[in-house]
RNA sequence: GGUGAGUUAGUCAAGUGGCCAACGACGGCGGACUGUAAAUCCGCUCCCUCCGGGUUCGGUGGUUCGAAUCCACCACUCACCA
C-alpha cells in the first residue's frame, strides 16, 4: 500500500531531493493518519492554465489522495518583481482587485483537478509585506552573489552579457522565504525551478525552522511544436479552458513522438498500458492516429466530459477527414456591399488587408467552398461562408 | 564617475550615403503530399481595396538633392576600470 503510493507519487518525476523525507511523511500518514503540507507556487498574472500546469496539478492530486494538504500559493508579491528579462516592458503592477479576480479564475480552473477541501489558497504578500526593510535585509544576508550566480539562467545571462536586475536576485529568496513561513514539508515545481525550490530548503535551515522541505520536480511539458516548453506567450499551448473542439484538435496535431511524452505526463493510464500501446504501434498492429485519438479523447473528457469529447471527435472527422464545414461557425454581419479583402479582415480571418490579399493570391481563401480568384470581388447582400486555409471559417451576412 | 562596444522587422542577424521595405537563418502563414502528424518540395511574410502610394532600422534634432548608413544630444544594454 505504502509502496504503491510512493510509486504513484514518483511516476514521471524528473528529480526528487530528499526522497527519505517523502517516504517518512507517507509512512506517518499510513501508520497514524498524520497529514503534511505540499507547497506549489503560481504567478497571479497568467490565470489561463494550460496542460503544462496540469502536470503539476495532477501530481498534487495524487498527493492529496495520500494525506497531503496543498498550499496553493499565489505569488502576488513576487509577481511585482517578475522576470524583467531585457525588454523595455516594465512589469505592470496588478491592482488588488485584479489579483482577486485572477485568483478566483485560478480556483475555478484548479479545482477541476484538485480537491478544494484539502487545498489552502494563500497569497505571499500577506507575510512578505510585514517583513519590512529590515526583514528583507536579514533575508539577503543568508545568501551571497557567487552562489546566486550558480543558478543556470543567471550564469548564462551573466556570461552572455544580458542584464540582470538586483530585484531578480531577491526573487528566489522570497520564494524560499514562503516555505519558511508556510513550514512546507514538500514543495513541487518544474525542473526549471530547481534553484528556487532548493532555496526553500536553504532558508528553512537558515531560519532554524527545524525542517527542510523535500523537493519534487516534474519535467517541463513541451508545447505543440515539440521543442519549446508549453507556454501561452509562445502560443503552443493547450488551455484548460479551451473549447472541446480546439482541445481535441490540438492534441491530434502533435507529432507521434511527442504523443508518448504527453501520455507519460498527462494520461491516467498506467505505465504498462502505455508500454503496450507503444509496442502496438511499433509492430504495426495499432495505427498511431488511433492511439493519438485515444489520448485526445481522454484529455478532452477530463476538462469537459466524455460526451463532449466524443462530439469533438465527430466534428473533427467531419471537418478534416470529410472536408466539410464545421457545424458551428462564428457569424458576422455587414451593412451593405463589402469587398472581399475587407470582409476577411472583419471576420478575423486575416490580420490585415495586405495579408488577406496575399491569402487570396495563394489560393487559400474560399467562399462557399469555392476558391476565390479575384481579389477585387465585391460581396453583395446574401450569406457567405468564408474560409482561409484549412481551419479558419466564418459566416458573413451582408445586408 | 571614466573608457570602449552596441541598439535593424516575431527572434537571431547582414547592411556603413542613392541599386533598401532592407541579404540570410529560424519561426509563422499558405499550397502540394498526408493521418489537420512528422519529413519533404514550392510560395508568402510592414501597412494601404488594384495601378501606385504611405510609414519604418532605440529617441530627438541636424548635415545632405538624398540617411538604417554621417554629426550632436538623450535613453537603454554590455565589457573593463573606479
Amino acid at each position: 500500500m505504502l509502496q504503491e503510493a510512493l510509486k504513484e507519487i514518483k511516476r514521471g518525476a524528473a528529480e526528487i531531493i530528499d526522497n527519505e523525507r517523502i517516504e517518512k511523511l507517507l509512512k506517518a500518514y499510513f501508520d497514524n493518519k498524520e497529514t503534511y503540507t505540499v507547497k506549489v507556487g503560481f504567478d497571479p498574472t497568467a490565470p489561463d492554465l494550460h496542460l503544462g500546469h496540469t502536470v503539476l496539478l495532477q501530481k498534487l492530486a495524487i498527493f492529496q489522495k495520500y494525506g497531503a494538504k496543498i498550499q496553493f500559493l499565489i505569488g502576488d508579491f513576487t509577481a511585482q518583481i517578475g522576470d524583467p528579462t531585457g525588454k523595455s516592458a516594465t512589469r505592470k503592477t496588478l491592482s488588488a482587485f485584479q489579483i482577486q479576480e485572477n485568483a478566483a479564475s485560478y480556483k475555478e480552473q484548479v479545482f477541476k483537478i484538485l480537491d478544494p477541501l484539502k487545498t489552502e489558497v494563500v497569497f505571499n504578500s500577506e507575510w512578505i509585506n510585514p517583513l519590512g526593510a529590515s526583514g528583507m535585509l536579514t533575508l539577503t544576508t543568508t545568501f551571497n552573489v557567487a552562489r546566486m550566480l550558480e543558478r543556470d539562467d543567471f550564469d548564462k545571462r551573466y556570461k552572455s552579457g544580458t542584464s540582470i536586475s538586483i530585484s531578480e536576485f531577491i526573487y528566489p529568496l522570497l520564494q524560499g522565504y514562503d516555505s519558511v513561513h508556510l513550514k512546507s514539508d514538500i514543495e513541487i515545481g518544474g525542473t526549471d525551478q530547481k534553484f528556487n525550490l532548493l532555496m526553500g530548503r536553504h532558508l528553512q535551515r537558515a531560519y532554524e525552522t527545524g525542517k527542510e522541505q523535500a523537493v519534487l520536480m516534474m519535467p517541463i511539458l513541451e508545447g505543440l511544436d515539440g521543442v519549446q516548453k508549453m507556454s501561452k506567450s509562445l502560443n503552443n499551448y493547450i488551455g484548460v479552458a479551451d473549447e472541446p473542439n480546439d482541445m481535441f484538435g490540438k492534441v491530434l496535431s502533435i507529432s507521434d513522438e511527442l504523443m508518448w511524452r504527453y501520455y507519460e505526463l498527462l494520461s491516467a493510464k498506467t505505465l504498462s498500458e502505455i508500454e503496450a500501446l507503444k509496442n502496438g504501434v511499433a509492430d504495426g498492429s495499432l495505427h498511431p492516429k488511433k492511439v493519438k485519438e485515444e489520448l485526445a479523447l481522454e484529455i478532452t473528457a477530463r476538462f469537459h466530459s466524455e460526451v463532449l469529447a466524443n462530439e469533438a471527435k465527430m466534428e473533427f472527422d467531419r471537418v478534416h477527414s470529410n472536408n466539410q464545414i464545421p457545424t458551428e461557425i462564428e457569424e458576422f454581419s455587414s451593412d451593405g456591399e463589402i469587398s472581399i479583402t475587407k470582409a476577411l479582415v472583419d471576420c478575423n480571418l486575416a490580420p490585415s488587408t495586405s495579408q488577406a490579399r496575399r491569402d487570396i493570391k495563394q489560393g487559400a481563401a474560399k467562399i462557399n467552398q469555392e476558391k476565390i480568384d479575384n481579389e477585387h470581388l465585391q460581396l453583395r447582400s446574401g450569406e457567405y461562408i468564408l474560409q482561409v486555409g484549412k481551419r479558419k471559417f466564418a459566416k458573413l451576412k451582408v445586408s
